[in-house]
DNA sequence: CCGGAAATATTGACACTGTCAATATGGGTA
DNA sequence: TACCCATATTGACAGTGTCAATATTTCCGG
């Protein structure tokens, strides 16, 4: 039988994800529940329990492919070969293109509450996306501090200064007239050394 | 009459924000609701709604309040006579630990969500906060752009870094041996001057 | 001083939510 | 075919925010 058409429904558990995505984006997350994703897929109120455990579970889920697409993002438009350089700004570029393409998913990625905080694959997923980040702060110039240190708090500016910007952009927390033709590109340079750009 | 004793209850307003924020801090967000915080503090369930109007109300007045605390934790120990650096320090070491202190309200306070955005009592206890890491970021080291642009751009790297840092250490998301002995100080050189520290 | 008006609090109801137990249905397989 | 198990449905329950109607307290002008 065709993998798309199993058991009753058919791929109902990717059906149910589709449909908790269009309701995040459209309605925001206080327009998402359980009962209106089976609504709109055409099934019982408590079909997600069998697929999800809990409403938890459905958000871990939806989350853990929110992280996916965004090492996508990241690494999209860098083949292997383009310069170092290139690809940190791809991944720079990519991140917050995701964070504003997809608000109200990119801050259920970092809610503490409504998520299985140790779900092995979205455990798994974040990780790939902190690789990516890794990737790109292991060449940043550093003035200070010793070489082992190096990989270490550049990776965590890095991550930081990308998704407080992310966050802040995404929440309107930034007065316009500040933003003006700003990207994230243009707050990097702070992090490099000067003989660079 | 005492003005802590008006009315039925008295400052009944200030006892739910009270009671909302012992929930919050106990059992998180999910464990947060209007019809716990009116038991808790001892009248009917559809009380809270003469105060705020709905939960965003409530939150919102909650989340005010919480960026005034992280003004003070910001400006904490630092006279006005200090000199700036001193300053500086203590209002990102301020600003973090206020996040450590309160991470479920902190991560409120960056809710899209569930609160009332444009209120005016949130917004300018917003700015006054935004005004205190302007005051940090103008002293910056900048390397590149116009003059013009140096303090915009300084105040989007700082507030990016630090909301970042503080969002990513609450949230668990730096692996421990990263981050052994780091502090926000630590990585805030990186977007200094190289004659500076 | 007092009586109406306004502010404040209660009650009861409603629709909606997540979750669970019990039941039903269908597909894979021996 | 007959069985088993994964999957889906049904019905129920406690809890939620919100609202209208009502009750109570406080305030203020006469």
């Amino acid at each position: 039988m065709d993998a798309a058409r199993k058991y009753h429904h058919g791929n109902l558990k990717e059906a149910f994800l589709k449909a908790a995505r269009d309701l995040l984006e459209r309605d925001g997350l206080g327009g998402l529940s359980l009962r209106k994703c089976a609504e709109k897929v055409g099934v019982s109120h408590a079909a997600p329990k069998n697929h999800f455990g809990n409403i938890a579970g459905l958000l871990t889920a939806m989350v853990t492919t929110g992280y996916a697409e965004l090492a996508v993002m990241m690494t999209a438009d860098a083949n292997t070969n383009a310069d170092r350089k290139r690809r940190r700004d791809q991944a720079l570029l990519g991140y917050v293109a995701f964070a504003q393409a997809n608000p109200a998913l990119y801050d259920l990625m970092f809610s503490r509450d409504r998520l299985v905080q140790d779900d092995p694959d979205l455990l798994q997923q974040v990780r790939a996306c902190f690789v990516i980040l890794a990737d790109c702060s292991a060449e940043l110039g550093w003035h200070h501090g010793s070489l082992e240190d190096k990989a270490g708090k550049g990776q965590v500016a890095i991550w930081s200064l990308v998704h407080g910007y992310a966050q802040l952009v995404t929440a309107g927390r930034f007065k316009k007239d500040n933003m003006k033709g700003l990207s994230i590109l243009d707050i990097l340079p702070i992090i490099e050394q000067d003989d660079q750009n």
